[in-house]
DNA sequence: GCTCGATGATTACGCCTGTAGTCATTGCGA
DNA sequence: TCGCAATGACTACAGGCGTAATCATCGAGC
């Protein structure tokens, strides 16, 4: 099992991932600094982003240190993990947990282009030697 | 553009795929037909099972064809069109559109066991020859 | 013809989600 | 020291989702 599973219960919905994403991307930044990121790119106010820091706190997916009178907040789980769950998540749903089938269906319905399908390849290779 | 991408709009949500599921498995089933199956492993009422019938009506990812006083439910969607769909989007969220990084991580993750590589060996090499 | 059971439609309701306003506090500058 | 601005906490609210009860209807059998 692998650290950093820390998949535990508590479900992360794509708004909140948009938050996680720009903490994932550099960690121990205020509510403002993320508004000022996230806020353009969706258009939310600041008080949105508050809310959604909130809630990830509560579930345990985000460390808020204070500092002042204000929070730093730093992702609790990596997005390696959270990536994980969810492509695993997805699998299951619609694969029967069989991961080859979603890259053949990927393949298939061509959403893998000639470059992705090298990519593919030489990792296939690395995998085993 | 494949014809049965009719991924207009409605979003599925995760009961309403345990209904299509049984109704891609067998098309043209009732309501009581689709819940026998369902029911149990869902532990649902067939009160439930109607619900998710009809808002997926609604949605246009079912139609319902007249059977006496009853009806007939059968996919408009394919199968195929959600699973791309779903795929599409988990890649698109996750991966920022770019596939072979999904197939990356999961192998990395060791979601892939060694019958899964070798599978996907034997489609890449079937996929170009 | 009239009642009963099956069946779809309607309504319900609590929880989650997205989005945001307001309130209370508190550190900082004047 | 005192008021202000910034900040997190709390509250709000509409829409979607999961789950189900109830209602209205209609065909079949007596």
């Amino acid at each position: 099992m692998n650290p950093s599973d820390d998949n535990s219960g508590e479900r992360i919905t794509e708004a909140e991932q948009a938050v996680m994403e720009v903490l994932w991307d550099r960690p121990r930044q205020t509510a403002a600094e993320v508004c000022e990121d996230v806020c353009t790119t969706r258009d939310w106010s600041l008080a949105t982003v508050k809310t959604l820091l909130s809630r990830l706190v509560q579930k345990g997916a985000l460390a808020a240190e204070p500092d002042g009178r204000r929070f730093l907040y730093t992702p609790l789980i990596a997005r390696e993990a959270y990536v994980g769950g969810e492509s695993r998540r997805l699998v299951e749903r619609l694969f029967g947990g069989r991961a080859a089938s979603l890259v053949a269906h990927l393949a298939e319905s061509e959403a893998l282009s000639a470059a992705d399908l090298d990519e593919i390849e030489a990792l296939l290779k690395e995998l085993r030697p």
